[in-house]
DNA sequence: GAACGCTTTGAAAGCGCTTGCAGAAACTAG
DNA sequence: CTAGTTTCTGCAAGCGCTTTCAAAGCGTTC
């Protein structure tokens, strides 16, 4: 034995058990191979072998090594999972989606922040390589579409909140249209006929989607469409807050508004009280993405639900099959409204 | 090479790059350890050399295998961390603090939920443990201290949220008895007398600190203090809420409330809001945490400040230390007060 | 120019587990 | 009881990298 008992100290204090296979398979008296197979189902073994080996497993309390597994099988057993920001309410939810997927099937997330930017992204993206992962979630990305169909060459890919076609590439997404689309028909079906919209960062198609419905609702329901009522935003409460004040600057009157997320939408709830207009009664407000802290602003706010966590939980779904070289089944989270206490009927 | 051309393919495209330090070598010319010390720097090495490998590692686009180095060098360059609640937004902020430092470190963090129970817990650290991480980040831990002077002899220990004393343990922690103390003395200050505290959950020395706070506040300011002001809560926003009604029930009165923590807040206010008791005219609340959203509540609430944020690149900080047998150093967030619009003098 | 003391480098032995291959064992037929 | 199968099981070769040991290279010094 080359290495120094010292470092075989340390290595052991390190991961706490340093009992390894062999020991295992010399202590119930049969070849590390066998153990190996009865640990992983790989062949069939004799009742009597398969009994001394657990019991061995059981006295040595054995952990196999994961990073020895990995090494040899050549699999890490982990996914790499990129967010924008691990902070935010919206992907905390769906974070945790994600890690009770997964560990159900015996991986481990890697979570990693792009915080919106592609530089980081494409950073984390490398490090989750560089980590060996077997696959990786994209949340909301903004890489290229390209750049994913490249990397899907590398490992397979789940993303949310935007359709990538490509081998090895699979889209958990909700249709936002059609949520949008929901909120505004609601607030038209309430009177309302002049209604802002709060949008969302104008580069990404999850956000693009949320107009659309938006402007589907207002044809469907013959009301004119006009840039005058929409507002930019940036999905963050400070956006929200700054499109009301720009709305209400302009001078254009109106008596709802849809803001493309809840964050968005708490900003805008403060701007108007601010200013003086009470929510529901001087204005109505829809969001959307229903974060549990929705149900419990003043007033609750009314807002498009699609179950967040599952849209996690799918994700993982899809990466396992994905790895397992299935196709992964598509799953489809319906979008409500969980209507509240921030909207009410205009009265005419 | 028995292993199969099949099997090759595949971890090849798993990987990404099947480019292994071997081929670097031979590539440059040398001998495999020569490109491991000059990777690593682990001896000095003749310049021409040097220039050698790297030139083969950017001709090939090298990338070590992080699996095949942790095997060898008994290390996995990865920390766990406990958390409870993934989707909570106090842990998402400190979470994405805990990236950040351990990131910087080349370190990489796994985490997992215990969702506050104790078995969910121990199973998490069970998962880090056989996944060999280096150290274990444990978020207001709800094992008993015993087992984590236990846990501490197979990986070091950064607890925030609770003291523990033990060897390889550190402890990462913002008294809370000082917030506490400082949002009640405010109260106090704006000529509050009757001070509803709504409590964390009962048996987590945290929330006890905040108790304690409170009630060496109202000492301080010769105020008796009384049961019948204390309400039970659970740091949720249903919690707040349900003692607010309790308190209201009670028939106890009070002009000012101090929440625990941001989400019971919210909670509260909202209660108070369906009570017809408008904040801050007919009550005043204080939060603790001072949660991004909180600047965005109506009104906005005040809040006893402690960068969650720090606290967690302070526990990455901690744990790289005690990975490196370093001793961390010492490091306090100070907690501060952000007064808000949720409080008011009363009028005498 | 031989002897000596450094520094640089390579060979090779693992790290703990998986797996292809082939021999051993257990059955089934004949 | 032997030949032919069909199961089991062990051997040994890796997976890609680190690290120890010892040999090789170099510059000095007398």
């Amino acid at each position: 034995m080359r290495r120094s008992e010292l470092a075989r100290r340390a290595a052991a204090a390190t991961n706490g058990s340093a009992v390894t296979l062999e020991m295992v398979a010399k202590e119930a008296g049969v070849s590390p191979s066998t153990v190996s197979r009865i640990l992983n189902g790989t062949a069939r073994v004799r009742e009597a072998k398969v009994r001394a080996v657990e019991a061995a497993i059981a006295k040595l309390q054995f952990m196999p090594n994961p990073v020895a597994r990995s090494l040899a099988g050549g699999k890490s057993m982990s996914v790499g999972v990129v967010t924008q920001a691990i902070d935010s309410p919206f992907y905390g939810v769906s974070l945790a989606g994600i890690e009770k997927g997964l560990l159900q099937a015996g991986y481990s997330p890697l979570f990693v922040s792009g915080h919106w930017r592609e530089g980081d992204e494409r950073r984390c993206v490398d490090h989750l390589l560089s980590r060996r992962v077997e696959g990786i979630i994209l949340m909301t990305s903004r890489l290229p579409d390209q750049e994913l169909i490249n990397l899907a060459r590398s490992v397979p890919l789940v993303v949310t909140g935007r359709r990538v076609d490509g081998d090895r590439i699979y889209c958990v997404d909700v249709d936002c249209t059609i949520g949008a689309r929901l909120a505004t028909d609601y607030l038209i079906g309430q009177g309302h006929r002049r209604i802002a919209f709060i949008a969302g960062p104008q580069d990404h198609p999850d956000a693009m989607q949320r107009m659309d419905g938006y402007k589907a609702a207002l044809a469907a329901g013959k009301i004119p469409f006009t840039t005058k009522l929409v507002a930019a935003g940036d999905y963050l409460e400070t956006g929200g807050l700054a499109a009301i004040n720009t709305l209400l600057d302009s001078g254009v009157r109106f008596t709802a508004v849809f803001a493309a997320n809840d964050q968005s939408a708490y900003g805008a709830m403060l701007a108007l009280h601010r200013r003086g207009l009470k929510v529901p009664q001087a204005v109505s407000v829809v969001g959307f993405d229903d974060l549990p802290a929705s149900a419990f602003m003043i007033p609750p706010l009314t807002s498009v639900h699609r179950s967040i966590d599952e849209i996690g939980e799918g994700a993982a779904e899809a990466m396992i099959d994905l790895i397992a070289r299935r196709t992964p089944h598509v799953r489809i989270a319906t979008t409500t409204l969980a209507i509240r206490e921030s909207t009410r009927p205009l009265r005419s």
